[in-house]
RNA sequence: GGCCCUAUAGUCUAGUGGUAAAACGACUCGUUUACACCGAGUAGUCCGCAGUUCGAUUCUGCGUGGGGCCACCA
């Protein structure tokens, strides 16, 4: 077929779908509901492959169940109030969003996202066949979504969970704001061990440290408890070159005996250890960096200076104080803000907090009672759970995002909820509901200016595509239960699922979805994940553009859940060769048959075949229901294939063209059903190529609008016996033994030949044997050890 | 340092307690009543070591390679 016609027929049912509403979701549906929790993309410019992938297989699904009788819940949603939109906003329109109000910006970001991102973006994705509900449409920033998690946020207050805390934070000095231990990534940065000497009764005690400007924040000296050079030294002080401040030499176990001298210096915010130290022997708080990256006045004369520099500065002086015992250079891993690599610092602040470090054991039996396809990817949530050092911090001090519905007192700092009935609401724009604080009864308050952490919402996916059918009857259904299942990439079960795990059991009591269902992942052809900096990705529009989206379908459909496939241009090439087997079948199949739906005598080649076909509508089902997608597609793909095309439909051609009308009555039957159920079967997977073949040529019969709000094929009645599969594979490698004399020959595949079988065959075979002759050109079948004869 | 996944033709993947398969590629032929974006055929393969077993590519352990998660990183 040529390229354009692929293109024509993909948009032809492209359009068709939509005026005719297949995919609407019934509101009023007495159907089963099926309902899926979408990922919300972060929209900051086109669709990408690993979108297209994961929509892909998440799609499969949909249709597979609407087939099965199910009404499907195909929501669609965008993530976009978050960091990378504000990003992506500042850089695109030229602005700073620190230098406008926050309304101005966010009236900003949507405009902005709504119509230069999202119309391309659901483009795309229609054009790749998603068959969701595109009116059932939300973002993360809407105001329905604002509601929804200003709702949550007081109603975990008042469950307790919420608490707001002087913590130390995870501090991003470019960023300047915090973030989350999930957006830090290691990075290799060259740096100095500096052996800074040390007085403990006048004695030397040499220290090594990265981080010599932290020198005014040291709060203790530790060594290990085992470490015999330095137990003489329990109990006394230490003092400090420089700034002459005195700190107590503890043992704790977490100070390594091989690193550097074997004792370390600990500073309030020096990184997580010194934090953990801190807290474990309760040492004072000292802050020797300011938010903006900068020295403190704790500092002294280093007070505003960078803290590059104020390490350079310091060196400097304690090699004239004669502190400085040697310089060594190493390259150590550090933690860096995944965004701008900077290295990260940890400040001092007020930060709302979810408590959820008491649920853990709770929350490994919640990831166990959802059904996880596939299953060991359960051990990446495990693993998270099991690891949580923190409870988790939602605020964010980001210009963009969604607002906490709070203020405080200014005199008491008592925390003021918003109403209810108000919400969504943005404290900075909005009066409090009350005029005097309730506790000391003062009037006036500050607003919350924080805003919170995006997977704070994100989080409540499923809260929000419930309240998306509010005020409809199906909203009755979907509600007070889980929803049917999830599908994501691997990448997020440690946030997104886990998030969504907690909030759903903290406001519910319930798991979100009774399933997960984590999608192959697609990397670049050189086996590494798709990037702009490898110069690996391949784009999806392309790929549509070249082999069309059921190629790009296909493809997708070939790697098993939680796997990664490194991209397979042969896969699209074998897409695209099923489209044009499967159309040119079809057509060969219409062009010879008078359809007809009650089951005539069956010629026994026909009862055979049909006996194989009820076994692939079998294993597919199955695989389908167990998620088993890749299997499920190889299963159909390899029967169309040999079975059918390669093996069936030269069986029955003598018969088609020149047999008796019950022999083509029986041959006609068969080529419709095993047709019909082919095509069916991989609807899910190429959506226009099957529907193209249905309303062409099965439509007059079936009477469906759409292949895809069809039913899923069953087994046809058939009667059986034991022998069926022995005679089916005895007459294949008949087949293939003529065919393989006449190739090594060299003669053509209609060569005449002579035929040897044994009797015993002969009597397996005894009804078949005419197609048999027809198909391997054999003049006459003469009795022997199995043999093939040129004529 | 802890943990998870994984290893099969040139490539990418199925599969099995009795030495294996599809697709793409290669090679040899054929073709005109579905299909040259075709058909048929040929060659080619179970990471290493040890254990369990009559028998291991398959099960177990260890090693090695690849992918990933977590922790640490003065």
């Amino acid at each position: 077929m040529p390229k354009t016609n692929i293109q024509e027929i993909e948009r032809k049912w492209q359009k068709y779908w939509e005026d005719k509403k297949i995919y609407k979701f019934d509101t009023k549906t007495k159907k089963k509901i099926y309902s899926l929790d979408t990922p919300p993309p972060t929209i900051s410019g086109k669709l990408h492959m690993g979108h297209a992938f994961g929509d892909a297989q998440q799609d499969f699904i949909a249709r597979f169940k609407r087939m099965n009788g199910f009404e499907v819940l195909n929501p669609f949603g965008t993530d976009n109030n978050g960091l990378p939109t504000l990003r992506l906003v500042e850089k695109e329109k030229n602005v700073d969003s620190k230098s406008m109000s926050r309304e101005e910006f966010i009236e900003l970001c949507l405009k902005t996202i709504e119509e230069e991102y999202i119309p391309e973006f659901l483009a795309d994705s229609k054009r790749l066949g998603i068959s969701a509900d595109w009116d059932i449409f939300y973002s993360t920033i809407d105001e329905r979504s604002r509601r929804v998690s200003q709702q949550s946020f007081i109603d975990l207050y008042k469950l307790g969970r919420e608490y707001r805390i002087d913590a130390p934070a995870l501090w991003c000095p470019t960023c300047r704001t915090t973030i989350a231990q999930v957006e830090l990534v290691d990075k290799d940065i060259h740096s100095q061990f500096s052996d800074i000497v040390f007085k403990v009764d006048n004695k030397d005690l040499i220290i090594s440290t990265t981080r010599p400007e932290l020198l005014p924040a040291i709060v203790a000296i530790f060594y290990h408890p085992d470490d015999k050079r330095f137990k003489p030294l329990k109990g006394k002080k230490a003092k400090t070159p420089l700034f002459d401040i005195e700190v107590p030499i503890l043992p704790d176990p977490k100070a390594d005996p091989e690193k550097g001298t074997g004792v370390v210096m600990c500073c309030t915010f020096g990184d997580q250890t010194d934090m953990e130290w801190q807290r474990e022997h309760k040492l004072p708080i000292k802050m020797a960096i300011a938010p903006d990256g900068t020295m403190t006045g704790l500092a002294g004369k280093y007070k505003g200076l960078k803290i590059k520099e104020a390490r350079e500065q310091v060196i400097q002086d304690l090699k004239k104080a004669g502190a400085l015992k040697s310089q060594k250079k190493i390259t150590h891993p550090v933690n860096v803000c995944e965004r701008c690599s900077t290295e990260i610092e940890f400040i001092e602040k007020k930060q709302w907090c979810i408590k959820y470090l008491d649920l853990k054991e709770k929350l490994l039996k919640w990831g166990r009672e959802i059904k996880w396809h596939p299953d060991h990817m359960r051990n990446r949530y495990e693993n998270w759970v099991k690891g949580l050092k923190w409870d988790w911090c939602i605020s964010r001090q980001i210009a963009f995002g969604i607002p906490f519905p709070v203020w405080y007192c200014k005199s008491c700092d008592e925390t003021i909820l918003a109403d209810e009935k108000q919400l969504p609401i943005d404290p900075i724009e909005d009066k409090p509901p009350i005029k005097k604080c309730p506790k000391c009864n003062s009037t006036e308050f500050i607003p919350e200016k924080d805003v919170m952490n995006t997977w704070a919402t994100s989080s409540l996916t499923p809260t929000i595509t419930k309240d998306l059918l509010k005020d409809t009857p199906a909203y009755k259904k979907i509600t007070n239960q889980p929803m049917s299942i999830r599908r994501n990439g691997q990448d997020i079960i440690t946030f997104w699922d886990f998030n969504t795990i907690v909030k759903s059991q903290l406001h519910e009591n319930r798991n979100p979805w009774n399933e997960l269902y984590i999608n192959g992942w697609i990397l670049g052809k050189d086996g590494h994940k798709m990037s702009k900096s490898r110069g690996n990705g391949v784009s999806p529009q392309d790929v549509i553009e070249d082999y069309g989206a059921d190629a790009l379908r296909y493809l997708s459909a070939s790697v098993k859940a939680g796997d990664a496939l490194p991209f397979p241009e042969k896969e699209l090439i074998a897409g695209k060769k099923f489209v044009t087997k499967i159309i040119n079948a079809a057509n060969f199949v219409f062009m010879n048959i008078k359809p007809k739906k009650t089951q005539p005598t069956l010629h026994e080649t026909d009862r055979l075949f049909l006996t194989q076909l009820n076994n692939l509508t079998k294993s597919a089902t199955d695989a389908f229901e167990s998620y088993e997608l890749s299997k499920a597609k190889m299963l159909v793909d390899a029967f169309f294939w040999h079975t059918f095309a390669d093996n069936y439909l030269e069986l029955v051609k003598y018969r088609v063209y020149n047999g008796t009308a019950t022999e083509k009555a029986s041959a006609s039957y068969t080529l419709y059903q095993a047709l019909l159920a082919i095509t069916k079967m991989m609807a899910p997977i190429t959506p226009f190529i099957t529907e193209e073949i249905y309303q062409t040529h099965f439509k007059k019969q079936e009477k469906e609008t759409s292949i895809h709000t069809s039913s899923w094929p069953t087994p046809l009645k058939l009667k059986t016996s034991k022998k069926d599969q022995e005679a089916w594979n005895t007459l294949l490698e008949i087949i293939a033994k003529a065919r393989q004399t006449k190739s090594e020959a060299k003669v053509s595949m209609k060569a005449e030949i002579y035929l040897t079988l044994p009797e015993e065959t002969q009597t397996l075979l005894k009804p078949l044997l005419e197609d048999l002759k027809a198909v391997t050109s054999a003049e006459e079948i003469k009795e022997g050890a199995l043999k093939v004869d040129l004529v």
